[in-house]
DNA sequence: TCTTTAATTAACTAATTCATTAATTAACAG
DNA sequence: CTGTTAATTAATGAATTAGTTAATTAAAGA
């Protein structure tokens, strides 16, 4: 098989796929740690919701949690990315090899055929 | 507004979510250019199927089509995962900083609580 | 103990996604 | 023209997703 599967990036591109989990990653690493009710402050949608968005957010591996009396504190984590990272390189990798391979294409069928 | 909102990285995201279109880009990475029919071989869905997860990640600015007498070929278009590569880079911006302010808080908090 | 605050779980709904098979479109080959 | 090949569109269905409000859990504080 080329591909081992990765349920993994499934998790991480889905959960990464929302705007609003975005968001939040996004303000997290800006501001390192909030409780989950201040996560919610930018938002227009119910606690429930976000609630939901951050339980997605921690299955894929993105956020992890504190506990701290009655607050939960959520961050995200130290290597969140990496999985996205090393997917996208590895992509990267072959990424020259195929748009040369689609140049020797491109020239091979288009010798006499200049387009109108 | 932190964040611009992103509809392109919504449906690279999401296109990206589904190993099925995934396995597509890898091989058209690796193998350059494909008729419909060739990208269906390795998968063991109808055709129809897999002519939508080609919409869907031609939407995403993914892939390109080219139309050869009675073929469709597809192709891995050249700046497709840009903007997911500048994401991550911009995230990564922060990412240091909030590790950083983040151990400044941990040290803060757990002055004398030596957790046992 | 009783009330408030913080967050999650439950129950439900609307919309979207991913697959199927059947029908259609379009180009080519005889 | 007719039949075949290539692919898409149509119609449908099952599963998942993202949101809502109501109920529940748990800790704090008067």
């Amino acid at each position: 098989m080329a591909t081992p599967r990765a349920p993994q990036l499934d998790d991480l591109f889905s959960a990464l796929a929302d705007p609003t989990r975005r968001a939040i990653v996004e303000r997290l690493l800006t501001v390192g740690e909030l409780s989950v009710g201040d996560v919610a402050v930018p938002f227009a949608i119910s606690t429930p919701a976000i609630s939901r968005h951050l339980q997605v957010l921690e299955r894929a591996g993105l956020i992890e949690r504190r506990i701290e009396r009655q607050w939960r504190f959520v961050r995200v984590r130290t290597d969140a990315l990496a999985p996205v990272e090393s997917w996208l390189s590895r992509q990267k990798r072959h990424w020259t090899a195929a748009l040369d391979r689609l140049e020797i294409l491109a020239a091979a069928q288009t010798p006499e055929k200049q387009k109108s």
